[in-house]
DNA sequence: TGATAACAGACCAAAATGGTCTGCGATTAC
DNA sequence: GTAATCGCAGACCATTTTGGTCTGTTATCA
């Protein structure tokens, strides 16, 4: 449970990896599996569901492939995990989920529930594509007194 | 993906409740069931794994029932999380994971992906069982100038 | 015009989830 | 002492989600 799907993960390597081209260079979903050993199939769809809510380009033909739309810091991850899984929700009471939740009449917790949910998604949009290549350091880089939103030490 | 079980959901209701009593107060199974609409035996199984976890103690008797072990305040969301669901992560190459990543060779998002999943799970790990009973009022309440850690206002 | 690349969708196996059923063990009220 | 009341333990099962395969079609251009 609260894990993220292959589908997501082959989604945020394959945006990643095109991030790290020039903005005109195309990637193919070949160049893609090989790179990462993603099974093309798989990966086809996932690429298929990103060009359709636009945040890839597909050029259709031979020395065609994938382009990305924007640049990688201005696609968040919280992106990504919808175009590929539609959205999303710790809750079964969420918007947006077809089942009903049988306690809903009775729960008492349902309110602040949602405000953690709230939080997680928030943390997920404010990450972006971008932040997918800055490893932290292990050791040393710490930008003295200065904190993220999460009260965690910045790196330079 | 990224859901609350409903095991999860079960046993923050019921956690809940206890938390509304005296602490020397049992309830059971049935109490606690029939108040908030859940199967008894499935119910029975999460009080089990929170009385293993040493969250909840069991009075094994007639009259008898379950009490909290330590005040609700004390025990963090993440505590009940892991207490019925074992450790969780939000990637498939995350600790305790029994199944290894195909992908775990040539990935290069994983570090910061593994700082996600330590936001989220200090965000569970902060939030105590008493939070669940803290409403957020649709309107007004907002202490001026002071917000939490996600940057979000705080209430009174 | 055919090789190349994306598109589309049916199909399937394995795993996770949510739930049921059956019987045992401890305690204590009577 | 024993029967009623409670939790304990685990096998079992149906449904849903997931991860993946297979087969074929369509658009483009060298
Ligand atoms: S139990 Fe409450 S919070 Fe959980 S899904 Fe049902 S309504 Fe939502
Ligand atoms: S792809 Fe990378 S981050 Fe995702 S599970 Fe595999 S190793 Fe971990």
């Amino acid at each position: 449970m609260l894990k993220l799907t292959k589908k997501v993960d082959y989604a945020l390597l394959a945006m990643h990896f095109m991030g790290h081209q020039d903005m005109d260079q195309v990637s193919t979903i070949r160049d893609i599996s090989e790179n990462y050993q993603i099974p093309m199939e798989i990966l086809a769809k996932v690429l298929q569901k990103l060009s359709k809510k636009g945040l890839l380009q597909s050029h259709h033909a031979p020395k065609g492939g994938y382009t990305l739309k924007r640049p990688i810091r201005e696609i968040s991850i919280l992106e990504v995990i919808n175009a590929v899984e539609g959205p999303i929700g710790i809750l079964s009471c969420s918007e947006g989920q077809d089942k009903v939740c049988q306690q809903i009449e009775n729960c008492d917790i349902r309110s602040p529930l949602e405000r953690i949910q709230g939080k997680i998604l928030w943390l997920l949009e404010n990450m972006s594509l971008e932040e997918l290549s800055q490893a932290v350091p292990t050791t040393g880089g710490v930008i003295h007194g200065s904190f993220d939103l999460l009260g965690q030490p910045r790196y330079h």
